[in-house]
DNA sequence: TGTACATCAGTGAACGCGCGTTCACTGATGTAC
DNA sequence: TGTACATCAGTGAACGCGCGTTCACTGATGTAC
C-alpha cells in the first residue's frame, strides 16, 4: 500500500500547496455546498494560478475524493472515541448517535462531501473501503445486542439513520440556530438510539 | 389568494409549456440531482428555445420553487392518506414513517428538491408556508401521544428524522437496489417509529 | 567551496463549453366591429 | 361572414461569465562532481 499523499520533507515552492488547497476547498464547500465548489475559486483563495492544482490532483473529482477520505477518517475517529467513552452497548450506540450529530454540525463541509457530493465511488475505490472501515468500527457494538448478523446490521442502520435525519434537520435550521440547538439535537438522537435498542426485545 | 398557475383554457401555442417544462425539469433532477438541473437543458427537452421559459418563470429559481411546492403538496397528501388509513396514534406515526420512505424512493426528484436544492426560502415565502402546512398535518397525531406541545414536536421530529435517514441511506444504495430494499427500508422506518413512541413512557 | 545540471512546482495565457439571461422579432390566436 | 387589430407565447441570436483543463514556459531548489 502506497501513501497517496507523497509528503515532501518541507516547504518547496509554496510550503504545502496540496493541503492549502484542501483547506480552501473545505472553506468553499462550507460556504456554498459541495456543488458550489470550483477548482478555480479554490486556486484563487490559495493564491496560486488555476493550473497549479493539477500538479497535486488529477482533476476536480480527485480533490473532492481526498476530502471525502478525510471525512470518513474523521468520522471513524470520533465514533471510536464515543464508543470507547461509554460502558454498556446501549450507551455506546447512544453516544455514537450523539457524536454523529456533532460531526455533522462541527464539520459540515466534510459531512456534505461524504454524503452529497455525488462523487462516483466506482472511480474512487478507496472511498468504498473507508466506508467499510467505518461500518466495521461500529458493528461489534451492534453485534453485542442483536441475535444475528442481519439483526445487528438492521439495528446499527436504524440508529445511524435516526442520527442522520436529526443532523440534516439541524443543518436545515429546523431547530433554530441557538447555542442549545446542537446539544438538544444530539440528545434527541441519543434518546432515539436508546428507544430503538430498547425496542429490540418487543 | 391568487392561483399562481394562471391556467389557460386550452392549447395556445404549445399546449401547456409551463407544465411541460416542469416535467422536463423533474426528469433532469431525477437524473442529475437538483444542482445538475439547467434551464437550457430543460428547454431543449421541452423542444422550445432557451428564452421560452422566461414567459412562464421569472428565473431558474422560480421553476425550482414551483417544483418544491409540488413536492410539499405531494408529501402532505401522502402523509395525510397514511395517517387516515391507520387507527391508533402509534400506528399512524409508523405509517407516516413508512410513507416518508416511499415518497423519497418513488419521487426522488421532488424529495431532493425539497431538501437539497438549496433554494432560499426567504425569497420564496410560499415554501415556508407549505412546510408549515406539512407540519400541521402531523402535529395532531403527535399531540395525542405527548404530554405537551414541546414533547409532541420532539416526538414528531424524532420519527421524521429516523425516516429521513432511512430514506437517504436507501437512496445512497446502502441496502442494495433489489425490489425488496424499498419495502424493507420502509418497514425499518416504521419499526423505529414504533420504538420511539414506545420509549416515551421510559 | 564552486559549478553544471536535472527536477519539478507553479505560471500565464488560452481553449471550448454550457450556463443564465436579454432583446427585438414574428406569427398564430381571440376579439370587436 | 369578413376584416382590422391587440395580445402574447415562442424564436433566434447574442451577451458576458466562470468553469475544467491543457500547454509550453520559468525559475528556484537539491544534488553530483
Amino acid at each position: 500500500m502506497i501513501d497517496p499523499v507523497k509528503r515532501r520533507p518541507s516547504g518547496q515552492h509554496h510550503g504545502d500547496l496540496r493541503s492549502v488547497l484542501e483547506r480552501a476547498a473545505l472553506e468553499l464547500v462550507a460556504e456554498k455546498g459541495p456543488h458550489g465548489f470550483s477548482l478555480n475559486e479554490a486556486s484563487r483563495r490559495a493564491g496560486v494560478s488555476v493550473a497549479a492544482p493539477y500538479k497535486h490532483f488529477a482533476d476536480r473529482g480527485a480533490l473532492l475524493a481526498a476530502l471525502a477520505e478525510t471525512g470518513y477518517r474523521e468520522q471513524r475517529e470520533r465514533f471510536a472515541a464515543a464508543v470507547d467513552a461509554a460502558d454498556s452497548p446501549a450507551d455506546q450506540l447512544a453516544a455514537f448517535a450523539a457524536a454523529y450529530v456533532y460531526f455533522a454540525a462541527q464539520e459540515p463541509a466534510l459531512f456534505d462531501i461524504t454524503f452529497y457530493a455525488g462523487l462516483d465511488k466506482p472511480r474512487h475505490p478507496e472511498l468504498a473501503e473507508a466506508g467499510e472501515a467505518l461500518l466495521e468500527t461500529l458493528m461489534p457494538v451492534a453485534r453485542a445486542l442483536a441475535p444475528d448478523e442481519d439483526a445487528a446490521f438492521d439495528l446499527l442502520l436504524r440508529i445511524a439513520a435516526a442520527a442522520h435525519g436529526q443532523a440534516v434537520f439541524l443543518r436545515q435550521g429546523l431547530f433554530g440556530v441557538g447555542g442549545d440547538a446542537l446539544a438538544e439535537t444530539a440528545d434527541r438522537a441519543a434518546r432515539s438510539a436508546q428507544a430503538i435498542v430498547a425496542g429490540l426485545g418487543g
